[in-house]
DNA sequence: GCTTACACCTGAACGC
DNA sequence: TGCGTTCAGGTGTAAG
């Protein structure tokens, strides 16, 4: 998937189109994602008014002025489509907004969901309710990195894309912070000194906001929903990158690590 | 409770 | 050209 910085890029994209807008049509051209679409989707969706956009660890919120929020993830393939000049067999949710614009989710792999919530009730939201802290935000801290890893045998990699021990964070992403920081993906969570985990912590804040900079990568799958590519992916040190040098000098090396491939460069990270 | 393996689905890339 | 295999950003569930 798109990760964190990808889906920010979305929601950032979609605001301009949809902030303050009414959703004057809607329509699902299949039953589901990787769940079933809400039964009352289209219905809770056709005239309702867009209040605000949000993002909460990968899912991206649409606000509706009806107290309910519809929550998207993207899954492995999703992307938003803006105004395309004909809706494709993966267009599988299509808004027609009351400025004119088509705005098609497009998911390939159908990993994503769709899910309608009340807006009282989103920390109840099953995926939302045992989540840990976002990255970006003021409570992930080196501190609560040595608290979520105490005692874990589970490689630091592993568990830094534990969604409830730090929300967001993708292979990739997880690949270019250790980096970064200097630690080895296979060491065990527990393991990891508080020092490396000071190094840890701005790594990934880093790495996360330069690709927002950078309007994300440009996956394979992934596309900004004006569809432009994003640049980050001319950034990265580590992922894709095995056999090629590491800027120390060393030679980035590619393993498995829970049927993921993990890049690493073994000179600079210890 | 923790960890690991696997299923879900499609398409691109590659080798033969 | 066509076919088969492998791989890919994530998450939820079952098994050990």
């Amino acid at each position: 998937m798109p990760e964190l910085p990808e889906v920010e890029t979305t929601i950032r994209g979609l605001a301009g189109f949809l902030e303050g807008e009414t959703i004057a049509r809607a329509r699902v051209n299949r039953p589901d994602l990787r769940r079933p679409f809400p039964p009352d989707l289209v219905q809770v969706l056709t005239g309702a008014k867009v209040t605000h956009l949000s993002r909460r660890a990968k899912y991206g919120l649409i606000h509706l002025d009806r107290q309910q929020a519809m929550i998207f993830h993207l899954g492995m393939s999703g992307r938003w489509r803006i105004d395309p000049e004909e809706i494709g067999k993966h267009d599988h949710l299509v808004l027609e907004t009351g400025a004119g614009h088509v705005l098609a989710l497009n998911d390939a792999r159908r990993f994503g969901s769709v899910d309608l919530v009340d807006e009282a009730a989103l920390d109840q939201f099953a995926p939302f309710a045992a989540i840990g802290p976002e990255p970006l935000g003021p409570d992930l801290t080196p501190q609560h990195l040595k608290r979520a890893f105490a005692g874990k045998i589970t490689a630091v990699k592993v568990a830094l894309l534990d969604q409830r021990l730090v929300a967001g964070l993708g292979n990739i992403y997880v690949c270019e912070a250790l980096h970064r920081a200097g630690i080895r993906p296979d060491k065990p969570a527990g393991a990891v000194s508080l020092p490396k985990l000071k190094l840890l912590v701005p790594a990934i804040r880093d790495v996360l906001n330069e690709s927002i900079a950078a309007g994300g990568s440009s996956m394979r799958d992934y596309a900004k929903p004006d569809g432009e590519l994003g640049y980050f992916a001319t950034s990265w040190r580590v992922y894709g990158r095995e056999g090629q040098p590491c800027h120390c000098g060393g030679t980035v090396e590619r393993f498995v690590q829970g049927g993921r491939s993990t890049f690493w460069c073994r000179k600079c990270q210890k």
